[in-house]
RNA sequence: UCCCCUGUAGCUCAGUCGGUAGAGCGAGUGGCUGUUAACCACUGGGUCGGCGGUUCAAGUCCGUCCGGGGGAGCCA
């Protein structure tokens, strides 16, 4: 009989006002008053509050109740009933309980918590309020992601993960064995991008990315998603437009989509309301100037660390763009400046308060000759590079992309400290269990 | 790779001057008809990260190894 009733989800209960249903879920909280029982029950989809009165119930309900534990497998059956103290409006009055499977001391507890512990346990740790809203916003950012490029006519192409040799020769590569030869797992798709670029024009492509750098902060991973798109007959200009597009798109479906997720973080949504054209643009050299003019101590010429970056977003509350870098900073791949030889024409998002660069592109070398002296200037290995030089050989033109990192993103946007809870299992450093 | 912090009950932590360990939460039992991390009472729960050293005596001091956290550099 228990099946004959309508199975609903907790994100709809809503439409199912004062009608007989059935939650199949698991038991998130248990508290009891006595002749009463309150059950709050996950199913995934959201946290309800079922109701137990003793005298409504069979007494072997009402004891299987009183004694459930937490994350027990359970399907409950009872009336959706609208009610102003619940946190969702409605809660369900409980006619059964059915005992699916009894879990039994659920490690994770409503208190507190250290990081090292929820992370040995992440596997169970996803089922919490925090980390379901999280992860439902990388969900939603992911799915934008895709629809932003996909409605301005950018074809999905994605890039291999297993590769023959570094696309950036400077950053650590993850090694692995490959039929006799050593194989590397992808740090960008982007050179690829520029081959399907040329082939069709607007194209993007969206996958996990492989760092073996040994960075220990709260903004990196090991494995993490990177969308990069990769535009034909384009340049630095472009490549910011779109970028620019791109973020205040994101943060618009993230207010639109995600309102309850943020809302269980604590975000403040006037901080994502902000993300609006147009975005500060400034050179390197007048981010330069900005921190000496700040009183901070800073070489011409190197890269910003994080606390530069902090002190230039600081600035602003919108991202703010920071384009045409020194070459030496930056990849061998990089255009340079038709007027000036040492700056090329790569551009950095910086996210405001504190999240750090959120994008990084620009427009790529398309002259063969230069391309080829930058190979030998940064001794890379030229056989490897051959297709790469075709691209320049065969119909080069002006083309420009960026990549965005996706943990960054939705770090940003969730407004938390540590981008390992963006991804259900980080890749860390130090931590690859579970 | 470098710098800082840390390791005591299932979890989060306290433990003074070196004298063999405590709290809150969780768990178990009982009570309570509106709880929101409920509350009240009782009960059980410890290789003080490992090894070595100093000492009559080490959770406490020293050495070393291991684990965890934070930060830097590099990057998205």
């Amino acid at each position: 009989m228990l099946m004959m009733l309508p199975e609903v989800q907790v994100s709809d209960i809503a439409r199912w006002e004062g009608q007989e249903v059935t939650l199949k879920g698991w038991l998130y909280h248990l508290r009891k008053k006595g002749r009463l029982v309150f059950l709050l029950v996950r199913d995934g989809s959201g946290t309800i509050q079922a109701v137990v009165f003793k005298k409504e119930v069979a007494p072997e309900v009402f004891d299987l109740a009183q004694s459930l534990s937490q994350e027990s497998a359970i399907i409950v059956r009872g009336i959706v009933r609208r009610d102003e103290r619940a946190p969702i409006g409605y809660e369900i009055s409980v006619q059964t309980v059915v005992l699916v499977h009894a879990a039994t001391d659920y490690p994770i507890t409503p208190k507190e918590h250290g990081t090292g512990f929820l992370m040995d346990h992440r596997h169970l740790w996803l089922r919490s309020a925090k980390q379901q809203a999280v992860l439902r916003i990388r969900s939603r950012m992911m799915r934008a992601c895709q629809a932003f490029f996909d409605d301005r006519g950018f074809l999905r192409l994605d890039t291999p993960i297993l590769t023959p040799a570094a696309c950036e020769g400077t950053t650590t590569l993850f090694e692995t064995p490959y039929f006799g030869e050593t194989a590397y797992l992808s740090q960008s798709g982007q050179l690829y991008n520029e081959a399907t670029a040329m082939a069709f024009g607007k194209v993007y492509c969206f996958g996990p990315t492989f760092r073996a750098e040994k960075s220990k902060t709260r903004r990196h991973l090991t494995e993490f998603w990177m969308i990069e798109p990769e535009m034909a007959y384009a340049d630095l200009d472009d490549t910011m437009d779109l970028a620019e597009d791109f973020l205040v798109y994101l943060a618009a479906q993230a207010l639109e989509h995600c309102q309850q997720e943020l809302r269980t973080l604590d975000r403040d949504l006037s901080k994502l309301e902000a993300i609006q054209k147009p975005f500060p643009r400034i050179t390197y050299a007048e981010a330069v100037e900005l921190l000496h003019s700040q009183g901070h101590d800073f070489e011409f010429g190197s890269d910003f660390g994080a606390p530069d970056e902090n002190a230039i977003s600081s600035q602003f509350h919108r991202p703010v763009m920071i384009h045409r870098w020194p070459a030496d900073c930056k990849a061998f791949y990089m255009k340079r400046a038709p007027d000036e030889p040492n700056i090329v024409l790569g551009v950095d998002v910086i996210a405001p308060d504190g999240y750090g660069e959120i994008i990084g592109g620009g427009q790529r070398e398309d002259d063969y000759g230069t391309l080829e002296a930058r190979i030998e200037e940064h001794k890379l290995p030229r056989e490897s590079f051959e297709w790469y030089l075709d691209l320049r050989r065969y119909g080069s033109v002006p083309h420009a992309g960026f990549g965005l990192g996706l943990e960054r993103l939705v770090t940003w946007m969730a407004g938390i400290h540590h981008l390992r809870e963006t991804i259900p299992f980080p890749r860390l450093m130090d931590r690859l269990q579970p």
